[in-house]
RNA sequence: AGAAAGGUGGCCGAGUGGCUUAAGGCGCACGCCUGGAAAGCGUGUAUACGGCAACGUAUCGAGGGUUCGAAUCCCUUCCUUUCUGCCA
């Protein structure tokens, strides 16, 4: 959620950020000023109808404490038209609010000045490539057929049991999933990431406070008689730690990193795009997160990015970054770096990590603050990214590490794994 | 699920209708003291909104009510803790 004073300083500037969304910001900024200007006018009105009854109420006590009951008396009957006209007010200003709030809600972040203009993912900017795309030998196979040929994962007794998109990994695909959740979180860690497990259900708080909530309320699964939400990923109970926090400067930058499922309706398209790995209902991903000084939060984005590619680069798969256009920009997010890695029997990129600076948007909704050096609070900046999404993963190792022997595993992943090759 | 007790500032915690303008402590900041530090002493220190400011208003889990006046009384609701029950 954006702040009506930054609006405010800023408009021209992020009407023209916008427009890198597709959105023509104009009006509803105005609506949003003018329902800013309105709200101070009633607010001012209030407090003096306010100021008013309280001197009043004093003098009664004070009347009735000397014993002068008549005198008290009078003044009560002009407390009478002073309270119908603050209750008049304050419900004016309650739904101001409300409707300001309103439109707040509507509008996304502004996108960064690095983020390209753009409204498809044909608009996205690659800024980085890595990784020879492996010529395969004569009847390599998508990663659905090599997990069904060394039974590493079963989908139908997912569907058995759950529905589709819940798939059941089973012996060395297991094993694998396990070593990789190990291997991610050691390398956080190591990268001074805390490690936290968190709970896998949230409340209709923390989805509001990371964004979930009340736009997209249809892509989490949510359990009815406990109005509670299972999180589509770790950045939902990760980040709402900090809800209505006020941490010192000196605690940032504060770290964290978790493994959890991620659960995700995602109603949405069948067909090839969304077989085997490629979309599930329920997966695996390491998550970290940042909360950043607002100086330093694009520093720290880089440096995610950084960290990502690292273990990329240790796991031999081919990758590159985009840097996501205004259309594909997350509603959130004010830059983001996505992370792909080549499925060499699809032949195509799956996204396997999405890295963001959220700036104040998030914090601001979230209510975390930080106190500087002259004791002045201000929204921190809050960063996420995935380091990394598990499926897809595990499809660019099936896919580009088979063999005519089998599916060799990755040498960073040997020690975690316990053998080198799947046959 | 049943019973009981609670929810107060960055944290702990006192507070049963007006002198609460929220005591006291911890923490933090600054100063004194010190070779330096600790301890000690002194001063300051909640948040939000409005205002150039003085200042005003709101906020004691949330929402409603009683009252001229509510942290305090009443109702509703959420949450936490303890005990009982169930359970890995």
């Amino acid at each position: 959620m954006l702040q009506v004073q930054d609006i405010r300083d800023n408009k021209d500037r992020y009407i023209k950020a916008l427009t890198k969304r597709g959105i023509d910001a104009a009006e509803v900024f105005k609506k949003v000023l003018d329902a800013d200007e309105n709200r101070k006018a009633t607010q001012t009105k209030l407090d003096e109808t306010l100021a008013e009854s309280n001197s009043v109420s004093k003098e009664i006590g004070d009347l009735y404490k000397s014993g002068n009951a008549k005198e008290a008396n009078v003044l009560k009957e002009k407390t009478v038209a002073l309270k119908e006209s603050s209750k008049e007010l304050s419900s004016q200003l309650d739904s101001i609010s409300e409707e300001l709030q309103k439109l707040l809600w509507t509008i996304p972040n502004i996108p960064n000045d690095l983020v390209p203009a753009g409204l498809t993912e044909d608009d996205n900017e690659e800024t980085f490539r890595e990784g020879d795309i492996p010529v395969l030998a004569e009847g390599s196979m998508p990663h659905w057929e090599l997990a069904k040929k060394y039974d590493l994962i079963d989908f139908e007794l997912g569907v058995k049991i759950t529905g589709a998109g819940f798939p059941v990994y089973k012996g060395k695909g297991a094993r694998l999933q396990r070593a990789l959740i190990s291997y991610f979180l050691d390398k956080n860690t190591d990268a001074g990431y805390t490690e936290y497990q968190v709970p896998l259900l949230v409340n209709e708080a923390s989805g509001f406070g990371t964004g979930q909530l009340p736009d997209k309320e249809g892509q989490m699964y949510h359990v009815g008689v406990d109005d509670l939400y299972l999180i589509p990923t770790a950045e939902v109970p990760v980040t709402n730690m900090f809800r209505n926090d006020l941490v010192q400067e000196a605690d940032l930058p504060i770290t964290c990193t978790g493994f959890t499922p991620c659960f995700r309706r995602e109603a949405g398209s069948y067909g090839a795009h969304v077989r085997g790995l490629n979309r599930l209902h329920q997966f695996d991903k390491v998550e970290i997160v940042r909360i950043e000084h607002p100086d330093n939060s694009y520093k720290a984005l880089d440096g995610m990015v950084d960290h990502v590619t690292e273990i990329l680069r240790e796991l031999k798969l081919p990758f590159r970054i985009l840097r996501l256009c205004g259309g594909d920009l997350g509603f959130t997010s004010a830059l983001t770096y996505d992370f792909e890695v080549f499925s060499t029997a699809q032949d195509r990129w799956l996204e396997i990590s999405s890295v963001s600076n959220f700036e104040a948007f998030q914090a601001n909704r979230l209510k975390l603050r930080f106190k500087n050096a002259d004791g002045k609070n201000s929204f921190a900046h809050t960063l996420n990214g995935s380091s990394l999404a598990l499926p897809r993963v595990l499809a660019g190792i099936l896919e580009n590490y088979q063999t005519p022997e089998g599916i060799k595993i990755p040498d960073v992943l040997v020690p975690y794994c316990g053998f080198d090759i799947i046959s």
